[in-house]
DNA sequence: CAGGCGTGGGA
DNA sequence: TTCCCAAGCCT
């Protein structure tokens, strides 16, 4: 990163007009969110992070409305079998995500009376809260000042205090320590300085064709000050067509569907004869055959799901945890 | 620590 | 059509 630029903002005026211009930006263009309402629970910002996680806002709105109604406290979620929480997961994808939510749910339940640790230590031991959501969580949920660093929030300082157009592949102490440098000192602006620069990531200073003409900070940005250079490396796609990941999915997805027990040779039998599967999932069991897949590959699927604590054996079938 | 882990919409 | 990627976490 550029150290210059960094001692420049940081413990200097500039520093305080950059909050100052966040703020007032954020208060304007900030999207309504129902996480975001005084009135939502820790526990609905907790819900509401994990479900974020590689995952865009409008996918996650009506699932979590959904969560949010079934279980408005850990302690509902708590009592269910763990693949109610998959089932009603629905297709935002990374499941392991729900299976995780749900044990922090009992973690929640019973070490901490039902009520969501309002500590980045404790949030953090909790199953599927890692740095980035325990920081958020404190910070958005209990007005904590924390140094939350997100992918938006990277990016952001790449380009504003870097000059780069992309943050490095992985997180470093550098940017770390960056982030806490361009921390407002005011405990209620932390908040909204978090909150104000990862929207600004979301909104306008977005990965591909970023929006600086509506940048608040856009004449203080180093990346444009340097011409906007390109990327200095490509990061790499992951693959999917084939890979025993989408075949997972595939199989999540008839389970989900399922209303018994799916046998095994129905996962590699055509659709037509499947008058003991629940109707309801014919159709993602059409899909799943679609993908004609080696039986090898199969079978490693269904072993990791199984592994994973995703899905379980009963009755000769595959069902989700009950 | 590099790689695995879902999904669907937009460029 | 293909590729990219969206508030990461875990092993």
């Amino acid at each position: 990163m550029s150290l210059a630029g960094a001692a420049e903002l940081a413990g200097t005026r500039h520093l305080a007009d950059l909050h100052r211009s966040m703020q007032r930006w954020f208060s304007e263009a900030a999207r309504v969110l129902p996480w975001r309402s005084p009135d939502c629970s820790p526990w609905g910002v907790l819900v509401s992070e994990v479900m974020l996680q590689q995952t865009p806002v409008v996918r996650v709105l009506p699932v979590w409305e959904d969560w949010l109604q079934r279980w408005p406290h850990p302690a509902g979620l708590a009592k269910e079998p763990s693949g109610e929480a998959v089932r009603h997961w629905g297709r935002l994808g990374y499941p392991r995500r729900a299976l995780r939510l749900h044990a922090a749910a009992v973690v929640i339940a019973e070490e901490h009376g039902g009520k969501v640790p309002d500590t980045h230590a404790a949030l953090l031991s909790l199953p599927g809260v890692g740095e980035y959501t325990a920081a958020a969580v404190a910070a958005f949920a209990f007005g904590r000042r924390e140094t939350v660093v997100d992918t938006n929030i990277r990016r952001v300082h790449a380009r504003l205090v870097s000059g780069l157009a992309l943050p490095s592949p992985s997180l470093t102490a550098a940017e770390m320590r960056l982030a806490e440098s361009l921390m407002p000192d005011d405990v209620a602006l932390s908040v909204s300085w978090n909150a104000s620069v990862m929207e600004l990531g979301a909104l306008v200073c977005t990965a591909r064709s970023p929006k600086c003409s509506e940048c608040p900070v856009r004449e203080s940005c180093a990346w444009r000050a340097a011409g906007e250079p390109p990327p200095t490396y490509t990061p790499k796609g992951q693959a999917w067509h084939g890979t025993d990941r989408q075949l997972r999915g595939a199989v999540m997805a008839v389970l989900r569907a399922a209303e018994s027990p799916v046998a095994r040779e129905i996962f590699e039998r055509p659709a037509a004869d499947l008058g003991f599967v629940a109707d309801g999932a014919t159709v993602p069991l059409a899909a799943l055959h679609r993908l004609n897949s080696a039986p090898e590959q199969l079978e490693r699927a269904l072993e990791g799901l199984v592994r994973d604590g995703l899905a379980e054996m009963h009755d000769g079938g595959l069902r989700l945890p009950a």
